[in-house]
DNA sequence: GAGGCATACTCGTATAGACGAGTGGGCAAG
DNA sequence: CTTGCCCACTCGTCTATACGAGTATGCCTC
């Protein structure tokens, strides 16, 4: 309440035709905005917003919940309603699948975290054989079966991508690509060691809102949306030898592509 | 009410844990993700699945608002709740800023789109010099002024696309860089003509949900993220002669981008 | 037949109240 | 001092009701 007779928070216009709870999201926000409610602070309780602004509680919390919507406050039962901190960012380089990138004994996620500070971990790994959905047969050339391996992967306990690759069988049965633990350089290093010397990948980046399980596996809190990264990669042949279909929080993302002007 | 009683929709389990909007909620997910709601159709009016559900309206309104926050579903205001339709996609290739596609009178958008069979349009141009925001400074070599270049694309009257080009002001001023229509090929045409020969294009794609003016300038419904671009312009000098920022509507496009892998 | 109006249906906005459930602090008992 | 309980405060869920506003339809009038 101290807080709210500072002035963070002004009063309703009544002749405006704005409805009620947009006004309130409107001050909320800008507040926020221009930092007068800092990030990971906590909002005034619905109870005082209630009382601020002389209106029932369902209008407050259908003000908050635009808020929610929009990705710039979460909510946390018992507690209140906080303006939601920026996550640290991982950039994926456009260079990331380089060869050189391809040496070491820790996969480029490992490497890449520590070097960032972070802690990483990769869970729910699982490796088995399937049927291929439609999309991913067309991409791999209509294998009759695929190597599946699916992977959480973790930052500081935080998980951020979910990712699944998928293998034509003939090319990956009986190799340490079926393996849980594919080996230094991961799976790409082992194709090439199997003759399919990679040329190529093709990335096909879209963004929506994620599916209930999808907010389930990441954790995402309200109004933040996922990026899906299909990638193909091909061989000096010409062959897809595997389809990545990534799902990755859009908050924790910036992708980095370089592209020729040629 | 035909259509509830046709058994699509089916009943609450008052022994779940499960709030009862979420099973609400649930319920009609799946029956559009099963087809068994289509793609345009509208749902039961909230009335009749208040009555089916046996539950008070704002039960219902709760249920629909999750749907219509996944994206699942869009509200019409007299009209009743309709399956979002999926808009056709635009597909933006990584060689689309190749010299090659730069020797038409026409804009790249607008060949592109004609070709796809949508109608494009272009709108909301704007050209003005500025003072550049931090990050944009940043991007372009910190010149304490730039040429701003602003404009909107639409497809079939719809607004998919908001873009901001900036340059140098000491690089566009006085040439048809600073005019509202640039000349065939656009802007990076006109840059090579000036001695700037284009080396590559950096790409940084984020992807969030829109500010509440974005949702005005694209005509987005609720539940719909945007995906924001920004790409800076290289020449063969190594010096960035244009930062471009776009937002796009996440639901209307694709990205591809080829990646070498060596 | 054309125009306009009444009406019924839709979702949008807002109120008031009730109870449940998670959190954290303080107080009392051991 | 530690343990455990209670209570106050938080957001979550749900009901019942009311009126406003946009849409479509059909009927009535001209």
């Amino acid at each position: 309440m101290a807080a709210l007779s500072s002035g963070v928070l002004g009063a309703l216009d009544p002749t405006s035709d704005r409805a009620v709870f947009r006004q309130i999201a409107d001050q909320v926000r800008e507040a926020i905005d221009k930092g007068r409610f800092k990030e990971g602070a906590k909002l005034p309780s619905e109870a005082e917003l209630v009382e601020h602004f002389g209106v029932s509680r369902m209008t407050v919390r259908n003000a908050l919940s635009i808020l929610q919507s929009e990705g710039l406050v979460s909510s946390e039962h018992g507690k209140g309603v906080f303006v939601r901190p920026r996550p640290p960012v991982r950039r994926l380089a456009s260079d990331r699948f380089a060869r050189r990138h391809r040496d070491q004994g820790k996969s480029a996620f490992t490497v890449e975290a520590e070097a960032a500070g972070s802690k990483p971990e990769v869970d729910s790994l699982e490796v088995r054989e399937e049927k291929p959905a439609p999309d991913i047969s067309a991409r791999l050339g209509s294998p009759r079966k695929v190597l599946a391996r699916r992977r959480r992967y973790l930052l500081d306990g935080r998980p951020v991508e979910f990712a699944v690759s998928y293998l034509p069988l003939d090319l990956a049965r009986g190799t340490q690509i079926a393996e849980p633990n594919p080996g230094p350089g991961g799976i790409y290093a082992r194709l090439e060691e199997l003759g399919h010397r990679l040329d190529h990948f093709d990335e096909e980046v879209r963004a929506r809102m994620p599916s209930p399980a999808e907010v389930k596996m990441l954790r995402l809190s309200s109004g933040v949306p996922v990026i899906s990264l299909i990638r193909t990669a091909y061989d000096t042949e010409g062959r897809a030898v595997e389809v990545c279909d990534t799902v990755m929080a859009a908050d924790a993302y910036v992708l980095a592509y370089q592209l020729p002007a040629n």
